[in-house]
DNA sequence: CACTGTGAACCCGTTCACAGCA
DNA sequence: TGCTGTGAACGGGTTCACAGTG
């Protein structure tokens, strides 16, 4: 699994929008693809999917296009996506008890195995399969270090507390509600989800529109 | 609210971060910080910092740093935050309720005004002070066509659907939770919320490394 | 003296354009 | 002929470095 090239993180996430349109068009029976038909489907331009695609390998036939069962196995392999990942969640609020419930999730390998609160009335709860346990509990999922995957969903006043307890259990890659900046090695993987954030480029935008 | 130079759009998502950070220092009562600060705050370089600001006007002081109250009254001015933002959100299953519960969006400026649905079982609910109406009744809302934000969190089918009704009514700007591709116009702003993209981003790393 | 504001250099991702292959 | 794969050109965002200011 040696890289040659430097990949574009966004290359990365832009594989998942590929591999996400051609799960779908090999559903409706679909075969081949071109890269033009496939920048259609994902917005891009063809020499973007090329490009992208070519960072990892040759998969396409010249003059014909990508194979799609061969692109989708290639694609979910790269992306790690033949097996399940464990997820650990902290907080089960409003956000966290909707990840709990969502099955997005379980349907592309992600599955929330553990999940903690502070909340006395929430310890005890059951999602499905997974009880709500006490956050004091949390070093015990670190064990064996299993999960490497982690979504916090807590205030931000304490949200920086629960990275350092989960990485200290073995987590690597965080997925991040709370409105602030955790400080991790660059050993830790954090993507932030700020929905406010969000919406703010949207007023910006409207506000200096109608100026 | 002419713009001469440039500006990245992702120095906007910055300022946005720059507001959030200042607001909890200036509560602490901090008055002046340094680029460099705020870049310790931010995970951001001082010139960073400076060139994002510089952007929008010279706000410092030479010497100094910036004057927080100033700092913050600038920031909210240029994203639009001195007004409350009504919003429409379309979806009210798991993720679409819990954004409707969220209290942090309130507190940001921005009102869930209007929620929607197919389900029957969930029309007629109420949420605080939003009321869920029914789908077919959408294009109500945008007789006066003063709701330019919408939240869309319906299954991936429907998802352009909604959108295109959505913009028929003025909305202006999307926050799609949908895994799919919204196609419109450049007049539109969409943002895509993906889960389990992020999620890949992760699993893709986490798999890369233990080869 | 400390720190801002900013042109210029740099870097990196995207786009172009075309050689090469089925 | 049609479409891939990719070096090269391009463009735009970030970083540098320093002149300027309180």
């Amino acid at each position: 699994m040696l890289e040659k090239k430097k990949i574009p993180k966004s290359a990365t996430s832009r594989l998942s929008l590929y591999l996400r349109e051609i799960t779908r068009l090999e559903k409706d029976g679909k075969e081949k693809i071109s890269s033009a038909e496939l920048g259609d489907y994902t917005g891009l331009t063809d020499a973007q999917v090329r490009k992208d695609l070519s960072y990892f390998g040759q998969f396409g036939i010249s003059g014909t296009g990508y194979d799609i069962p061969k692109l989708k196995r290639v694609l979910r392999e790269i992306l790690g996506k033949d097996r399940m990942w464990p997820i650990v969640l902290v907080g089960t609020g409003n956000i966290g008890s909707a990840l709990l419930r969502y099955p997005g999730f379980k349907s592309q390998g992600f599955v929330i195995k553990e999940a903690f609160d502070i909340d006395e009335k929430k310890i005890g709860k059951r999602y499905g399969d997974v009880t709500i346990k006490d956050i004091k509990d949390i070093s015990g999922i670190g064990s064996n270090g299993s999960i490497k995957i982690a979504i916090i969903a807590v205030p931000p006043d304490s949200a920086q507390d629960v990275a350092n307890t989960l990485i200290k259990t073995g987590v690597k890659s965080i997925l991040n509600f709370a409105p602030v900046v955790l400080k991790v090695n660059n050993d830790v993987t954090v993507r932030n989800i700020d929905l406010s954030n969000e919406l703010e480029n949207f007023s910006f935008i409207l506000s200096s529109r109608e100026a």
